[in-house]
DNA sequence: AAGGTGCGCAACCGCAGACTT
DNA sequence: TAAGTCTGCGGTTGCGCACCT
């Protein structure tokens, strides 16, 4: 781009840190009447002294009502491994397919916890070898940056368009004398069916909550914001069963059935 | 009890693609 | 079509807490 930026909003007078319990309600108030979006002037319409990628960030992260709050169980944990294996630190695509969990929780997860273990792991099972995540997270190597020069390793997810475009084959996997480099190949492969499936990976289970949502299965307790902001663990809305019946996701790890 | 250390997590930052004018 | 703006993403930081010495 190269194009000059303004910064997403005066820094000046801005409150930063930690968020008080009294900016949650006046964001969740906000955003319960006019709905997300609009993130630049949503601070000063709010009655907030804070940067809007801040509000957003803090709504997405923390009070959407879907949130699902607690300890990663172990089937989320599978997935999480396998998905990273699949998609890299691509956190929101790995997110997009954990109902509930944000791709900041996700990304938390696997930097305190996976990683190592994810680490200890592979140095037992191939200590001369790099396995395809140590690849993806950890900074190159002077012989990797090398290497990256004749890779093509998509790191950034791009936004997609509303348009979903099934595709009828799964992309054409070249060969690769590298087991390693095969793998990652087979990877992106993998990445552009998820992408082309579910354009917003989100979307696989937000069909899920909505449909529960519109069946009346789960409701909001009103009042929202006072329940809300009162007690996180007694919101209504983090019914454990909500979208996260996991047997569905089955699929994901058993490689052999990918498309 | 006090200081040091490590860990987990919320929040910030800068980049870049998508969208709007 | 280009310039400007908005939004989303991944990497990183720093605070608070728990544990250890």
């Amino acid at each position: 781009m190269g194009r000059t930026r303004r910064p997403c909003c005066s820094k000046e007078g801005l409150n930063k840190g930690a968020w008080t319990a009294l900016e949650d309600k006046l964001l969740i108030s906000y955003i319960k009447a006019h709905g997300e979006g609009k993130w630049r002037n949503l601070p000063k319409r709010a009655g907030l002294k804070r940067c809007g990628k801040s509000c957003r960030l803090r709504w997405l992260n923390y009070l959407r009502p879907d949130i699902k709050r607690g300890n990663i169980s172990h089937d989320e944990e599978e997935l999480i491994i396998r998905l990273h294996n699949l998609l890299g630190n691509r956190w929101s695509l790995i997110a997009g397919r954990l109902p509930g969990r944000t791709d900041n929780e996700i990304k938390n997860y696997w930097n305190t916890t996976l990683r190592k273990r994810a680490k200890a792991q592979a140095s037992i099972e191939a200590p001369p070898s790099k396995s395809t995540h140590d690849i993806a997270t950890e900074p190159p190597s002077s012989s990797q940056v090398t290497k990256a020069k004749t890779e093509v390793i998509r790191t950034r997810a791009s936004r997609c368009s509303g348009q979903v475009m099934v595709p009828l084959q799964p992309p054409a996997t070249q060969d690769v004398e590298d087991p390693i480099e095969q793998e990652m190949v087979e990877a992106d492969a993998g990445t552009q069916v998820l992408d082309s499936l579910y354009s917003d990976g989100s979307h696989l289970f937000n069909f899920e909550f909505n449909e529960l949502l519109e069946a009346g299965d789960i409701e909001f307790e009103e009042p929202f914001v006072e329940t809300v902001v009162r007690d996180w663990t007694a919101n209504p809305c983090l019914n454990d069963n909500v979208g996260t019946d996991l047997d569905t996701l089955a699929f994901l790890l058993d490689s052999d059935d990918w498309p």
